[in-house]
DNA sequence: CACTTACTCAACCGATTGGTTGACAAAGCG
DNA sequence: CGCTTTGTCAACCAATCGGTTGAGTAAGTG
């Protein structure tokens, strides 16, 4: 099984089945027998990806008599948002930079037909 | 195979050593052999995870005579943080709905006197 | 009490995954 | 030309995954 929790979450939402579960309960908390109503697999399986999204962290469940009402938590997004936001970020600066060294070069190259003014 | 691109995505980045490549290529290109050097594992191993990053979208290669410089795309991260951040929203919403009513029935609660009529 | 509802656990099955080794292609270098 | 570097492809293997069926538990209902 996979051990860090990033990778849980991940692999958690890796699962389309899984994705619109948690896009259903975003909407409200729902019960297993709820949750399983509008697939085409058994109880058992929906209730297998509900066990996986708990050991992510992305929802939690409480008792209700014989009902098992699941509810959607948030904080989990952030760590992946978290992850996400950093790299993505040092991919554009990188890109930027390469943008502007681009685009120097193009002008030095270009320098004889070209206004003399520098947009910096 | 996952299908859809999110699937994909998300399933490429739910491996820690993937995750790492991507970390590390957000520091600047590299090869397959230079990507492949601090870990325990096959440089074939690690030809694999490129691969599964590149069908994810995550990274782009071109060719350098032998050299496969492999390069982080940013773009697709933007796939990922308009899901997370659309459910992660409507979650927050509900919470701070769901926050609003109890505070509401704590107020009601500290009245002796139960209204009637009960509004749904 | 027996019965139904709501759900989980255990065992199994086929497909996929992450890793290996070995062979091979493609390009630069002696 | 051979040799090295860089990387991929193919075949295999053990572990995991998503699904199944069947049995079992826990709680409300007749």
């Amino acid at each position: 099984m996979v051990d860090d929790q990033l990778s849980r979450v991940f692999s958690a939402l890796a699962d389309p089945t899984r994705r619109d579960i948690v896009a259903r309960l975003a909407g409200g908390d729902a019960t297993v027998n709820e949750l399983a109503e509008p697939y085409d697999v058994t109880v058992q399986a929906v209730s297998k990806h509900i066990k996986v999204l708990e050991q992510a962290g992305l929802v939690s469940r409480t008792r209700d008599a014989q009902r098992r009402p699941c509810h959607l938590e948030g904080e989990v997004f952030d760590l992946m948002t978290k992850w996400i936001e950093r790299y993505r970020r040092e991919a554009e600066d990188r890109f930027r930079r390469l943008d502007a060294v681009l685009e120097q070069m193009e002008q030095r190259s270009a320098h004889d037909n070209m206004p003399k003014e520098e947009a910096s």
